[in-house]
DNA sequence: AGAATTTATGCAATCGTGTGCAATGTCAGT
DNA sequence: ACTGACATTGCACACGATTGCATAAATTCT
């Protein structure tokens, strides 16, 4: 690889020119400057950032750290992420912290030892994993933004939806087709106040409605959701409307309502949460909750770069919650006013075996 | 930041100790080595590699450039090889190029002046936009390798797959069926002899039938795709089996007849390409091609590892060809017996205005 | 013309690690 | 006690760039 030296043997100069010359340094002879510019460019030179950053004491590089890349929900932030810090003039480093966030702490010292200037940490159900890592890095007073709420974290940036106040919308809006039998598919709640379940079913119960425990179904896996869905539809009173913990769960729903003869929306109204493409794919097209991530992808390259260039500043922690909305698609309706069709409860037996 | 300099005057030594103890040199006496050990875990010590780098003239880090992430078919790929690569013990620089691979150039020449070991460049439809960066890659020795059919490009390594044998096989299956009319909605070929759409219409000639112009819609927008099915519905003679380009037009196929109140697979047989997740969760499942990705990921990576570690032998370039499998789901069946219904052409009408 | 100023360039230190070589100390063998 | 082998450690340079400071040459001013 050609060097400083190696352009500035060739141009009868010292080292020290050159890189002054390159720099478009106005202390160099404006001749001579040109002169090493063409030599540089003939002889393919090319700056090495491993030195200039060793040196400069910075990488102008921030780093993300994202659970996985086939959930389509982070694609979308990663888009908008990296699309923002190119913007601003830095490099992005994405690294992956496993579905389940195992990695999450080593990502962070690599960035740390790669000396990235700042750091987008992205969590999701697991919380915080790399508690003790994070507190070091706010300690060494090394930027570093959170997205997804996280419990404790008062001293750390964060950028969250109030994913509780899109679930009581979501809630509203199925109150006003005038459901009152709804089921919920998903997971345990883990957002804190924030959670979406928790928005949910408050705002059912404060329409004096209540979930009982068979309309609720904590699960994930392909096969949990097909039980909870036998379980469901063979109720004496099924549902007559499903909200699904997020849009690849109701993605799910979708599939095994199909298969089970179950219409949407005529005879079962479904909904989901994230917004994330397919829900525009699926037939009939999903209403679901999103429309913030974009605003809060905004905000949290936003307040990382801001962290980086004023690096003294830093009374007290930014926490920015955004409002997601409901997104009115194909997927509901009123209630069915008939019963479902027979040929369900011997379908799903017959999936059953 | 706290560097190795610093922990040697705690511990009393020179860095050089600290750096060796550090290391787990056996050059250094075990008690002083554990000694700065824990030293330096007390006093939270991170590596600087970006000294480590600079010194040991190397990053340990493998460089993957991508043209987006929204399209799912890559993040597929992507998590592939993130696997790959830090099994291999590397490090991984993920690029964006742009969805029309417009920052190729610019994400090379990053990599490159980042000191990354070796790259991995994935082309789409735009082919080999940054053939002189990479050419220049070439001569200097740098391992680069490349996925995507590329013409002219012998002398450089190269990963794909074959999509005209996929969409040969394809096409075996529609006839098999018994279909005789079928419908191309995609891009234009740009894969040279592995275009899919060119294994695909050479099979239906082979077969004795041929493909008409007003058979062959090249779109990708979403209104392209809904003119294009227009026109096929209310043509004389409408197809009895439409195959997309990718699965991601599959999906809006899907939708669109969905509007159109065409019901697939009994009315009309839709298949796709490249086995992207949207495939299973699309109601009918979608019969598509694929099965080839995590293959051709993993020679993708060993290959360029395989150049990284025996840096000197380059006697020719490698190109490998993975052949993709038809993945039968349940958007197929014979060809329709009855005609489309009537209110097929009212309903498109309606849309149309 | 000599002093002062400007312009252009090189010297050398620095960023934080890794490592060859020399130096020191320890110990066993004779 | 003297020598050679061995175990430990430090010195100093290198990696490739940036930059303050000194210096030399050219120019301007009095």
């Amino acid at each position: 690889m050609i060097t400083l030296e190696d352009i500035a043997k060739k141009a009868g100069v010292s080292h020290s020119t050159v890189s002054r010359a390159l720099a478009g340094s106005p202390l160099v002879n404006s001749e001579t400057k040109e002169r090493i510019q063409i030599l540089a460019q003939d002889f393919g030179y090319q700056v090495n950032q491993v030195a200039r950053n060793l040196k400069s004491r910075s990488t102008r590089t921030i780093g993300l750290i994202v659970p996985e890349v086939l959930n389509p929900y982070y694609p979308k932030l990663i888009q908008r992420v990296a699309d923002l810090v190119k913007e601003a003039g830095f490099n992005l480093q994405l690294l992956l912290s496993g579905a389940n966030q195992e990695s999450e702490a080593a990502c962070i010292s690599s960035l740390r030892e790669n000396r990235a200037d700042g750091i987008l940490l992205v969590t999701a159900e697991q919380g915080l994993v790399a508690r003790d890592q994070v507190n070091s890095l706010v300690n060494a007073g090394i930027p570093i933004v959170l997205m997804g709420w996280v419990e404790d974290a008062d001293h750390i940036d964060l950028v969250t939806g109030d994913d509780a106040k899109g679930g009581e919308e979501l809630a509203k809006h199925l109150l006003k087709l005038g459901h009152t039998r709804i089921a919920i598919v998903g997971k345990p709640a883990h957002r804190g106040e924030f959670d979406r379940v928790l928005g949910f079913t408050r705002a059912i119960e404060k329409a004096g409605l209540s979930l009982t425990d068979e309309m609720i179904a904590e699960t994930q896996a392909e096969e949990g959701i097909e039980l909870a869905l036998q379980a469901l539809l063979t109720d004496p009173e099924p549902p007559t409307a499903i909200f699904a913990y997020q849009d690849s769960l109701a993605a799910l729903v979708y599939k095994h309502l199909a298969r089970a003869g179950v219409s949407i929306p005529l005879e079962m109204t479904v909904v989901g949460f994230d917004d994330i493409d397919l829900a525009s794919f699926l037939s009939p097209q999903l209403t679901t909750v999103g429309g913030h991530i974009e605003p809060l992808a905004s905000d949290f390259v936003k307040l990382l770069i801001e962290r980086i260039r004023k690096h003294r500043e830093r009374n007290g922690a930014d926490h920015i919650v955004a409002i997601p909305k409901v997104i009115v698609r194909s997927s509901c309706s009123t209630p069915r006013t008939n019963p479902l069709p027979d040929w369900d409860t011997t379908l799903t037996h017959k999936n059953g075996t």
